[in-house]
DNA sequence: GCACAAGAGTTCGGTGACTGAACCGTTTGG
DNA sequence: CCAAACGGTTCAGTCACCGAACTCTTGTGC
């Protein structure tokens, strides 16, 4: 595998990089991962990436040190997957491709999903500067929300999508433990599907 | 191959570019493309990619809007390979997937190459910012040099190889017709080698 | 013109990666 | 202590990729 998978002969920076998240679903991945995607799980079922896919992915993820495995917080919880800051370091170019494919190939209504300041809520620009006060955007400031081209939620959405239906911010755990504000009546769990 | 290699049920801008330039090779590709690589010839010694492969990739890129081809400019020559203002559009990709490569994966000696503004010289930051000037710098204004970490040339460097250990301005055709500074007493032809 | 050579793809067998589904051991909650 | 959920593995079938040889087209030298 080591062999015959790398680019042989390349002395560019480029082929590196790919080398590390050139391969196929990779890149999705960490995209999860951005949006606050931690477990085994989770990427299973929002992705639909086979798992045998997926646990090579982030075992040679790990391996690379883009991500790393991280003993889960709360109640004794499970093992999860975060961005480490080599894996943080990716986020423009996450956001350069996404930003291409929404400009090239948006839906009908529009963007998918749109990038937002923090502070003052204005969309990200092309080169990933804000909007509004033109400063470049840190990738914990930045949150994603759903835009006019996404398509409704559904009833069988899995955990991750019906709450990306809502703004959330980068690196934050998406769904889990830290769950604080959950609505009364539910205990504290992961698992609300 | 339109259905089971893209990436079903990806609500996600960054999965429709992922299925346009994520497959083995593309980034690459572009990597040249912008670097002024115009021919297959030059493409296929290269890069070493499968002359099949290539084949598929520039087609596949093609169709979809990102290269195209021209008839080739000076003496009746053969068609090229060219990126279109979607292909442009790469950009920010392109480099940000290679800065992240030299920040993690230099070479001993330094960076293999830098790309700096074309009017002062100065190199560009983590965001494709001129150091010196601070704007945005657009494509065509982006010299890609050699930097400490290149390996030496050697005598049986391809064209293209040779070609890069000199600055050039990116979007700019690498090899071929346009060569009017030639050197004295050479005629003026593509296939220098 | 015409033979020749170089460039641009095509063909093809072998190999490795991806897919999808089933399966297994551990962890977690009750 | 049990059952469900979770994380990961196994496996057969399919597909893409690799590398080399081959064909066809285009331009060149005579």
């Amino acid at each position: 595998m080591t062999l015959p998978r790398d680019y042989r002969g390349q002395t560019c920076a480029l082929a590196r990089s790919m080398e590390i998240v050139g391969e196929r679903w990779t890149l999705l991945i960490l995209r999860d991962a951005f949006y606050g995607v931690r477990r085994f799980g989770e990427f299973a079922a929002h992705l639909g990436v086979p798992r045998a896919v997926l646990t090579d992915r982030l075992t040679a993820l790990t391996a690379a040190g883009v991500l790393e495995r991280r003993p889960g917080t709360g109640t004794g919880r499970r093992e999860v997957y975060g961005l480490t800051p080599k894996g943080i370091a990716l986020w423009p170019a996450v956001r350069a491709l996404t930003s291409w494919g929404e400009e090239f190939h948006a839906a009908d209504g529009g963007p998918r999903r749109v990038f937002r300041h923090a502070g003052d809520e204005a969309p990200l620009d092309a080169d990933g500067r804000c909007t509004s006060c033109g400063t470049a955007v840190p990738v914990a400031d930045v949150v994603v929300a759903p835009g006019p081209g996404l398509a409704p939620a559904t009833p069988d959405d899995d955990p991750v999508t019906a709450a990306l239906a809502r703004p959330h911010r980068l690196l934050r755990p998406l769904l889990g433990p830290p769950l604080t504000t959950a609505p009364p009546g539910r205990p504290t769990r992961g698992s609300q599907r």
